[in-house]
DNA sequence: TCATTCTGTAACACATTCGTAACACAACTA
DNA sequence: TAGTTGTGTTACGAATGTGTTACAGAATGA
């Protein structure tokens, strides 16, 4: 039923050879991966850019992978993302007191393929973020059990296919799209439709979204387009 | 306000290894859990002890579990009970069909907090009041005890269709329906009926309901209605 | 700067969905 | 039985949604 969805990984490490080789294994994998060298910026990275996933070393010099977890889990924003531990051969303790705050844990060293295989299991047990809760951003309010969409309190009229169209962006928010992705996604697979179609709808829901709004709707040159919340500083890149 | 509610599960499944894996996590959660290893039992005790919510397997030896859905939905007394499916992965034409009776759907394996934030999720928005209390938006009042929709003081001639249709909106507002939803929900689950007779009942619906309160009755344009109360700012969470 | 590529915008024709009324038959009542 | 009410189906017009095209304007790179 539902297209394949493209995941943010956030990979924690505090050597940046391995996030190097993590990450071109994930990228390869067709997840979208951001990095942080030590908790503190992971703790920023994952408020603002709310990953789907996070990869997390053990054994990091100031705050351990450990305590890193016990933080993410302490706050209910972030309580619910899934983390994943990564441990040296040998730290068995590891593997017992990680799994009480992780989902799933990775002993290094590791194959690629066996890394994705991991991931992917550990994404299939868990809830696609809130797929029925109601979303906000700047009063722009996706409630996705009424099908409905608000500006500060006032129901837009949105087409279907806008609709469609806005969810898909305000559930994966600073995520870019190709033109083709949101055709699979927002229009359903098979379809064959020509790619500016895709412009005239954007064109159609910025207007809608008015002077306010529009501006969350991010054409990206060359690509497609993106959500942007606000107060998102979006540094990645 | 509501002293804080300890809610009760009913757990539907023939594995009673995997019933007793759900009852922990939810107990840990906070919920009250009953277990029934059978739709017979299921029945019974819901009939009985009236449980805020029930998880039902999909796959079970003799009556499935969407049997099972259909017949607490046709009984009144129960019709409104949000029901939760379990199903393994693979089963695609479960989700779909299931959710045509189902309010939500859960996929074998998961992670207990998974399963804990989609029960709370469902719960947060099917029942926010208990299924005899009487409802009234804007000077429309359903008084489920008496079976009688009352405007402004006087009573509405309504067909017994229509009565349940109107009962389904005003207990559940703000929710989209598909007419198929409405059909297995008002019509009852086995009875193979032209999705436009929905139409027409809304159209009669809206026609008694006047110029007043129609509106409350929003179609949603390629899925199909919702009722929405006047005054909703919904500022939930 | 110019040339080229990409995107924004409007207008159009076609497709789809929905509202409405009318009708036939079923179910119920007296 | 005859009359009344309830219900499902159908047909058609109106309203709305959608894809395409054309052109203007903006961004990019040499």
């Amino acid at each position: 039923m539902e297209p394949p969805v493209l995941r943010r990984v956030l990979i924690v490490d505090d050597e940046s050879s391995i996030r190097d080789m993590l990450a071109m294994a994930l990228e390869m994998a067709g997840f979208e991966v951001v990095h942080a060298g030590d908790a503190q910026t992971a703790l920023q990275e994952i408020a603002s850019l709310q990953p789907d996933l996070a990869i997390i070393d053990w054994m990091m010099p100031k705050t351990s992978g450990l305590e890193l977890c016990r933080r993410i889990r302490k706050n209910p924003d972030t309580a619910e993302i899934p983390l994943v531990l990564l441990t040296a051969r040998g730290e068995e303790d590891a593997k017992i007191t990680g799994l009480e705050v992780a989902d799933d844990y990775i002993t290094k060293p590791f194959s690629p393929r066996e890394l994705v295989a991991r991931l992917k299991a550990v994404l299939r047990r868990t809830t696609p973020r809130g797929i029925d809760e109601p979303v906000e951003y700047d009063g722009l309010r996706l409630d996705p059990v009424g099908q409905k969409i608000t500006a500060r309190g006032r129901s837009l009229l949105l087409s279907p296919t806008e609709f469609r169209l806005l969810q898909l962006f305000m559930t994966q928010p600073n995520r870019a799209f190709t033109r083709s992705q949101l055709l699979d996604r927002v229009w359903g697979g098979d379809v064959y439709i020509d790619d500016r179609t895709v412009d005239v709808h954007i064109r159609r829901l910025r207007k809608i979204l008015g002077e306010n709004h529009s501006e969350m709707i991010q054409t990206v040159r060359g690509t497609g387009y993106r959500f942007d919340p606000p107060n998102t500083a979006s540094t990645n890149r």
